[in-house]
DNA sequence: CATACTAAGTTGCATATCGAAACCTAGATA
DNA sequence: TATCTAGGTTTCGATATGCAACTTAGTATG
């Protein structure tokens, strides 16, 4: 099988969806509107973002369809706006929960971890996981084997020949 | 409960992991070290990263543990080196494949995705997902209940009233 | 009616980070 | 002695970010 490195790099859907979430701020906003900062200041206040960026970053969020904004009316009050996940937004939390069970399992001091996360049914503890098809759960060290798809591009200029790709 | 935002945002461990990883590049390098790409000039060479970057987000990663960089000899060749995954930073696949696993399903195109994971072991498909301690498992767009932890810290300055929280 | 207040931005400018390309270094080779 | 190559470092211009002041439109206040 051909390295990896002969594959090109954009391609790939985690340099894809990098390019939409993958800079300083974006997780952030959406950890914030995931756990119902949804508010401008609000969001502004609380992560301590420039409102500039922070208005860049939700007409972004906006544009590529993670988030809805909506307007609102409390009575006796104006017109305002709000911003929620949509589906495909929501889809994103388990990339979220895989970021903070890292940082619980690995940068959290001896209190513990800063916050613990339930299944909304039950109250369960939720933990993030690799299972696969046949059933067997990958313990926190994955061993995976990686193999081309059937979108998989060759990288601009690079040589067919190649050796053994891991995993 | 007190909301979201009365909290610090900077203790939360995705804030911890994100000011970790959580730049343009750094999350690239890993998936590429995590995939055999392993020497400067072939992992600049297939991400097209400015070298000092690169050079600066290998000795930001190493100096973190989560990659480890290590001298080696080919015979009748000189001494060179090599960045691979650590312990930790093999905990950090999950976090790859959750980003994968969204920019397959909402940003493949036609052709469909542009790689494949499977299990070392039995060579199934892996999916990453959520469950919860009484073995639910929670779909792509799950309902997660979030509280403080015992590591959770009051934002400097918030009012110490407040109402309901989400998940 | 005039004034002030607030949420939700926008604008202008200073600073910090990034990228491209040239340069550097040390060991192997000719 | 000169050359090649991997693995960087330096320099400098281009981008991105942060800060603070300004804007806008409804709402409340005197």
């Amino acid at each position: 099988m051909r390295p990896y490195s002969t594959y090109d790099s954009d391609t790939c859907s985690i340099a894809r969806t990098l390019a939409l979430i993958g800079d300083r701020w974006t997780l952030l906003v959406l950890r914030d509107v995931a756990n119902g900062v949804r508010r401008f200041d609000e969001i502004a206040g609380h992560l301590g973002i420039a409102r500039n960026i922070l208005s860049r970053r939700l007409a972004g969020l906006a544009q590529a369809g993670l988030i809805e904004r909506t307007a609102y009316r409390e009575p006796g009050a104006r017109e305002r706006h709000e911003y929620r996940l949509s589906g495909p937004g929501r889809e994103l939390v388990p990339i979220l929960l895989a970021f903070m069970q890292w940082g619980d399992r690995n940068l959290a001091g001896p209190e513990g971890p800063p916050a613990l996360v339930r299944h909304a049914g039950c109250g369960a503890p939720i933990r993030v996981s690799l299972t696969c098809d046949q059933g067997h759960e990958l313990g926190e060290r994955p061993r995976v084997w990686l193999e081309p798809g059937p979108g998989s591009r060759m990288r601009p200029g690079a040589t067919p020949e190649g050796h053994a790709l891991i995993g």
